[in-house]
DNA sequence: TATGAATGAGTCTTCATTCAT
DNA sequence: GATGAATGAAGACTCATTCAT
């Protein structure tokens, strides 16, 4: 009977029950798999009805959508941090793919979020500047990396960046997917894991051909 | 008036049915995702009724179940065929990679249930023994390539395999999850990728330290 | 096409099918209950296919309703055999009970439809004569005894045969309905009943009173 | 976006929906047989979507199930009350029966739960131990009578108590399955069953062969 | 006569969402 | 902000029945 004041609510003193939903939600996604987790499962465990997730949500995707946007925000931050560490290309290329890597261990709820997950309602239902900013800018980073070590920046330099973006990626999804592996070592696995990569990139701009 | 008791058919005149029904759920799982498609959706693309699809399946979990296993089989055979192919240890990594991305890109269904997902469904409803001999099998093939590249086999060289594991599965993965990334063109991609992958390999072998 | 010859078949030599069919519904219903029993239980049961059960019976309760039929000629025919072996009334009030207890045991899904249902569907759809004479012709029986008994045939002897058909029911209707009880052995406690219910009878003509 | 995993309210303000449901619910069981009930029915007779009687009942059965437990709580009341009464044993052998068929009377759809429909999904799902200890309860009661009225007990004491629960529960039974025919009076119809049931126990003590 | 294939109606159940309070 | 109650749409699955062959 109101509809007066726009619709601007959203924050306030509830932002913390929105809070709290989040981290319910990144927690239960993590342990059922987003599939398997319904608004009834969220609200009971968060401890509130239902249609009260809809005070803090217009829909229930939206959930979704913002632990994504956030998981970006944080993974842009850590890259923020590693480049600002200025060094020579090939060690900032180590420390980014370490900075991706811890990422991806420390919040691997995020990290599934933002690079497993497919169907990612988030990536189609609006602008999400964050996350293209975020995905482009770490990208633009390797890109940078590697044409500074090639001297040039052309369509192989983007096809470098693709492929050691995907080889990382490889291990962090692999070590989330499937934990029970009989991985080596993994500080060892990893620093051998990014050598070989830095490795066989610099092996290519020796020898382009082959 | 119910209580199951098995059923006798399961064929039509050479299970042709049953293969249309087959080939439609695979393309449906491709288009929009296992989650996303239902006996209704598969009924309707086949042109038959839903119950329709219970005189040649049991259960609609048995038709991705049946997708499973076909595609493990796939995998499998193809593996045997590249290793069938004589050649240089080189040679064969790539002819493996090759294969396994292939194979990916062929079947991203089969390819998620098998290495993407992480509550396979499938993995638990039985024994799927030919799952785990293909994985296993393919990896040992990998070790094997590398042994004989480094002339010996230990724990170093179950790292680097791993880490080749990783790096492939890593484009597969992203290739079937993000589509819509601006990937460059899809076989030099693989080629440039596959060829890092060897080079840094290569190099590792020369030069263990670093 | 053809629509021409009226609409006899349901005889001729495939009375033997049609036999076969109703003798394996029977045996299914008292297996597994009325109620779990399906057109394609019977069709497998019998070796045919679930189409051919509509060249020998229009619909899948027909199937029911000609075994109530038949349940009830039986029931009738035993009450007939029994009656006509002359002997005393009590003795011929204990055969009658023991034809009754076998006809309920030995068809206990047509003395279902017969005395337990409360909605006769086979009562309802036609005239069913059979059943009617059957049980008027059983109870009618049951008061001549008590009316020779007794010398009389009056409201009271009406009342004791009311009486005596509910114990013989009751007997009847949980060993039926309530299998698992830990009865005792059944002849036993078959003749225990059917005889304390006869010389509560007696006892009642004796001593009218109390 | 399944997976149950228990639901929290299952209690509107003092459960009337609740209330409002079990009462359809045993009406239409009554007027149609608990097999021909559908949720569907029972949400149209209730006026309510099919889906709301979920937040009521965990599953379909469970209102079955609430039904049968109320009706074997009602009657161990009644058997309590009747059992207090001290008396000779035949005065309580009466007594109880005609709490026996009082119950079945008044309360003929718990009765018919209780006694009389087949496959008491409410028997076999769960421990039942109000169903359980009602029927062992009353059934004890019976014993003690015989083994009082016989000075020992013994498996031929569970032999008559077995007969005579099945003659008062014929009557009981006919009565509400076939209100139609043409009962005498009521009333006098029961003193006179349980007169002659106590008669024939008595005459069975006195001369225990034939 | 018989059948393989198919189907509309109906079963129970769960989902995200809304509305009056 | 929050909630109890309710719902339309959809999920998998089974039924008795029909039709072209």
């Amino acid at each position: 009977m109101a509809e007066a004041m726009g619709d601007t609510p959203r924050r306030g003193r509830g932002g913390e029950r929105r809070e709290e939903i989040l981290a319910t939600a990144l927690r239960l996604f993590a342990q059922h798999g987003m599939a398997h987790v319904t608004t009834r499962t969220i609200a009971r465990a968060v401890g509130i009805s239902q249609p009260s997730l809809y005070a803090h949500f217009r829909t229930a995707a939206e959930i979704g959508d913002e632990l994504c946007r956030r998981g970006f925000e944080v993974l842009q931050q850590r890259f923020a941090e590693v480049l600002r560490g200025g060094s020579t290309p090939g060690e900032r290329l180590l420390a980014l793919g370490r900075a991706y890597l811890d990422f991806a261990i420390d919040q691997p709820d995020l990290y599934r979020i933002a690079f497993m997950l497919e169907d990612p309602e988030c990536l189609e239902s609006g602008p999400d500047d964050v996350a293209m900013a975020t995905g482009l800018g770490a990208f633009g980073a390797l890109r940078a990396i590697i044409a500074e070590l090639r001297g040039t920046d052309d369509a192989e330099g983007e096809a470098m960046a693709q492929s050691i973006w995907a080889s990382v990626h490889g291990l962090a999804a692999l070590l989330i997917a499937r934990p029970l592996f009989p991985w080596v070592e993994r500080q060892a696995l990893i620093e051998l894991h990014l050598g070989m990569i830095r490795d066989g990139l610099l092996a290519r701009l020796a020898r382009p051909a082959t």
